[in-house]
DNA sequence: GACTCCCGCCAAAGC
DNA sequence: GCTTTGGCGGGAGTC
């Protein structure tokens, strides 16, 4: 009945000719059912509106066809056959077919005939729409549009809207367009010279609006004013709203059964408001073989103006407002291939380092959209570590610590994981490894920087003993960040893997050692060792971050080599230029500190075994209680009182390290003085004391082995004892056999993790301890470094944390 | 009452 | 001139 009465008898008597005998048997059911029935009885029997949803007929649709059909099969679709057999009048299918029109799962063929294409093209037709969407700007534009309704709660008048239009006016993208796909163009003049294609062109630019937003989330209300921006945005009144709303519900239905999207809400301060998250495939921009096709009703730019190709260029050379239709026309395809062509050539150059460094495209690719978050975070981090820094200036000032703050060379600065995790901005990654945290440090005899890495722990206790220290965290957050968002598709992390991965994200877990799961310490391999350029870069972004927490301070002193403000404006500009070095240096360092994880993924490396950049460390202790010195109580819950904890880091080019071994040579670290980081013997004498439980179990117990060649290298290469004299490790951990083989750290590492088993000596029944203690406890001793080097005021210079040096000293350190 | 979206009118485009 | 296609908005069903 329905379909006699939505077609002609001519056209229903020649399909139900071409219907199976099943399609036959539906039909005269449905015919014996209404004869036998009753009005009211047959209307009961119809299917509920729901059963008729746009989803449900789209799942239906669906069903019929295979994801991914062979060429073999007749993937023919004729519309009539499809709705009369899914009972639905021929409209509705148009609504589904333009949906998957637009992800090109589909493509018209003839009149009512389409070809079936499944999901053969849908992830190169997501990075086509995605690299669109870039293109267009909608990230931008989706934050306009939240930005002004925000302000819009505060300014009811019409200047608002006249302004919303300007700025809507003004874009340049603001032409309505369709992308296309090699292969995939309209072939029908109709199709593509028709104005009135935008139930496919809006479908697009839905998708875009998901695959360019971060979260994945987007509400219809933006999406319909992008959408009526980019249309007619004088109309911009409530019935245009309404309509384009009614639009997106059915693209949104069709995508939704698609599996692409997944109907959400989101609670915004005006109430719950519907909207869209992203749940298809995630999109890599990778796209530099993917030629996109971009169909365009107007002509904004000139041709030679990065036109995106050969369909776009016979588009706009033929606009297609009115009645005017064109199609190609064969004497453009030569002129549009040779700009074409061009066009392949520049883009073809996806090594470029310019692209890559500048966080384009091609940069995307290795990151998907989260990447665009790092730069904000590394940016609250900042922000939030300054004010901290701040906080701890003030609360030190009046301590018992005497502390010289008036030449700090290096700032002291708390530790991420300080960072209160529910500060993070939504579908921001917490910060997860905060275990390491790099200072920089000028080298006194080859003026070479030295990077001082500080556990979490580290970095509390060296905030109370030397407030005048700024710890410079790496942006390992970003970094985990990122590989937790990749790990789908970058890194194929395992179960167990994200498992881990969990548990060392969690923010709360990393406050404290105590908290922090047992970590295995191995030192596997140093096949990661050497990444030069990871090691420059990180410590240009160490520089910078230095650079900028020196201006955040405004101490009116600078990090060495660093100019310093003269005035304010020159502050800014300073500010600015650094912010935008650091966002680029931060994403360049990240990529290959992901890279990096990468590999030692694949070479089976354990995630949470310890990571320093390559070169060799002077670690520092890692076991402190801050009893002592006018701790407060949140200070000391700060002060960790990790004991086996080792040190991680995704770092591009690390060397593993064990816990033992950062308490080895963390005493050269403690006496090395290319700093002029001034303690008081008043503050050395208030520092806690490390006792004999806490070295037992830690440090003996957990079988620290220093590693001597670590040590006297470290001693050579900052002068404090002459080239050739070896010096043994500290007698404290005499007893504890050495060995410079580069095995002997993974022995001890696994001693480490066998002692991680055993109960750790309560914190109270150790007391107040530092691993640092023990170089006030051999002062001098023949077994060890020299003593404090005391200044002519009577304060001792010492430096606390990992020391680091450069990596061309590495193989020295590998005896 | 707001949200959701089915339904079908009707005009443009195609043949 | 008939058919196909699809924009559009009323209004019914649902929450």
């Amino acid at each position: 009945m329905l379909i006699s009465a939505a077609s002609p008898e001519i056209r229903s008597r020649e399909q139900r000719r071409e219907l199976s005998n099943d399609v036959s048997e539906v039909l005269q059911a449905k015919h014996c059912l209404q004869e036998h029935l009753s009005g009211d009885e047959y209307e009961k029997s119809q299917p509920s509106r729901k059963e008729k949803s746009l989803g449900l007929l789209c799942h239906k649709f669906l069903a019929r066809y295979p994801d991914y059909p062979s060429t073999e099969e007749n993937n023919y679709i004729c519309l009539d056959e499809v709705a009369e057999e899914l009972n639905v009048e021929r409209r509705r299918i148009y609504d589904i077919v333009n949906v998957l029109e637009s992800l090109h799962m589909v493509s018209r063929l003839a009149k009512n005939r389409y070809a079936w294409h499944g999901r053969h093209n849908l992830s190169k037709t997501l990075q086509a729409l995605k690299k669109v969407g870039e293109e267009n700007k909608y990230t931008q534009q989706i934050q306009m549009i939240k930005k002004r309704e925000y302000e819009h709660e505060f300014d009811f008048d019409g200047e608002r809207n006249e302004e919303t239009a300007r700025t809507f006016g003004s874009n340049e993208h603001s032409e309505m367009s369709f992308v296309e796909l090699p292969g995939m163009e309209f072939r029908a003049a109709s199709v593509n010279s028709r104005k009135d294609k935008s139930l496919r062109v809006m479908s697009q630019k839905f998708v875009m609006l998901f695959l360019v937003s971060t979260p994945q989330i987007v509400s219809l209300e933006v999406a319909a004013k992008i959408l009526i921006g980019e249309d007619q945005l004088e109309d911009l009144d409530k019935s245009k709203f309404k309509t384009k709303i009614r639009r997106l519900y059915d693209i949104a239905n069709v995508l939704s059964s698609l599996e692409l999207i997944k109907k959400v809400h989101v609670t915004e301060e005006r109430g719950r408001k519907p909207a869209f998250k992203w749940t298809g495939p995630e999109v890599l921009p990778n796209i530099q073989d993917t030629k996109l096709e971009t169909t365009s009703t107007t002509c904004p730019t000139p041709i030679s103006e990065s036109i995106p190709s050969k369909e776009q260029c016979s588009k706009n050379l033929f606009p297609s407002r009115g009645k005017q239709n064109f199609t190609r026309h064969p004497s453009l395809i030569k002129l549009v291939k040779t700009i074409e062509n061009d066009r392949r050539k520049i883009q073809s150059a996806p090594t470029s380092p310019v692209k890559i460094c500048a966080s384009t495209d091609q940069n995307l690719s290795a990151f998907p959209s989260k990447m665009a978050q790092v730069p904000a975070v590394a940016k609250h981090q900042l922000e939030g570590q300054s004010k901290k820094a701040k906080e701890m200036k003030m609360k030190l000032s009046g301590s018992a610590l005497e502390c010289n703050l008036s030449s700090p060379e290096v700032v002291l600065k708390p530790e991420p994981s300080q960072q209160p995790a529910l500060t993070q901005p939504p579908g921001v990654c917490p910060p997860s490894h905060s275990s390491v945290s790099p200072v920089i440090l000028p080298h006194p005899h080859s003026a070479l920087s030295y990077a001082i890495y500080l556990h979490p722990s580290q970095a509390h206790t060296v905030t109370t003993y030397s407030p005048s220290f700024m710890l410079q965290p790496l942006p390992r957050a970003n970094v985990t960040g990122i590989k937790s968002i990749n790990s789908k598709v970058v890194n194929k992390t395992t179960a167990e893997e994200g498992d881990n991965q969990i548990a060392t994200d969690d923010p709360t877990k990393s406050l404290t050692a105590k908290e922090r799961p047992t970590i295995k310490s191995e030192t596997s391999s140093q096949r990661c060792l050497k990444r030069p350029q990871a090691l420059q870069e990180s410590n240009l972004i160490k520089r910078y971050r230095s650079d900028k927490e020196s201006l955040d301070t405004s101490l009116g002193e600078s990090i060495k080599n660093e100019r310093p403000p003269s005035n304010s404006s020159q502050m800014n500009h300073e500010m600015d230029n650094f912010q935008e070095e650091k966002q680029n240096k931060t994403e360049t360092l990240d990529q290959n500190m992901t890279r990096c994880y990468d590999q030692c993924k694949r070479e089976d490396i354990p995630e949470d075994e310890t990571f320093f950049p390559s070169g060799y460390l002077i670690p520092l202790a890692q076991c402190t209680h801050g009893n002592k010195a006018g701790f407060s109580d949140e200070e000391k819950a700060g002060i960790c009182s990790l004991q086996h904890t080792t040190y991680s880091s995704p770092v591009a080019g690390v060397i593993p390290m064990t816990a033992p071994e950062l308490k080895a040579v963390n005493i050269p670290a403690f006496h090395i003085t290319p700093l002029n980081i001034m303690l008081s013997p008043t503050s050395i004498a208030a520092a806690p004391v490390l006792s004999n439980s806490c070295l037992t179990s830690s440090n003996t117990a957990s079988a620290p082995n220093p590693s001597s060649s670590v040590l006297n290298f470290t001693l050579q290469h900052v002068g404090l004892i002459p080239a050739g004299v070896r010096v043994p490790a500290n007698p404290v951990l005499q007893h504890v056999p050495v060995s410079s083989q580069p095995e002997n750290v993974s022995r001890s590492s696994e001693n480490l993790n066998l002692q991680e088993e055993k109960p750790c000596v309560p914190k109270e029944a150790q007391g107040p301890q530092t691993v640092t203690e023990n170089f006030f406890r051999t002062p001098g001793g023949p077994n060890t470094v020299p003593s404090l080097a005391a200044n002519s005021d009577g304060t001792n210079r010492i430096s606390q944390g990992t020391l680091y040096i450069p990596q061309r000293k590495l193989e020295v350190s590998e005896d």
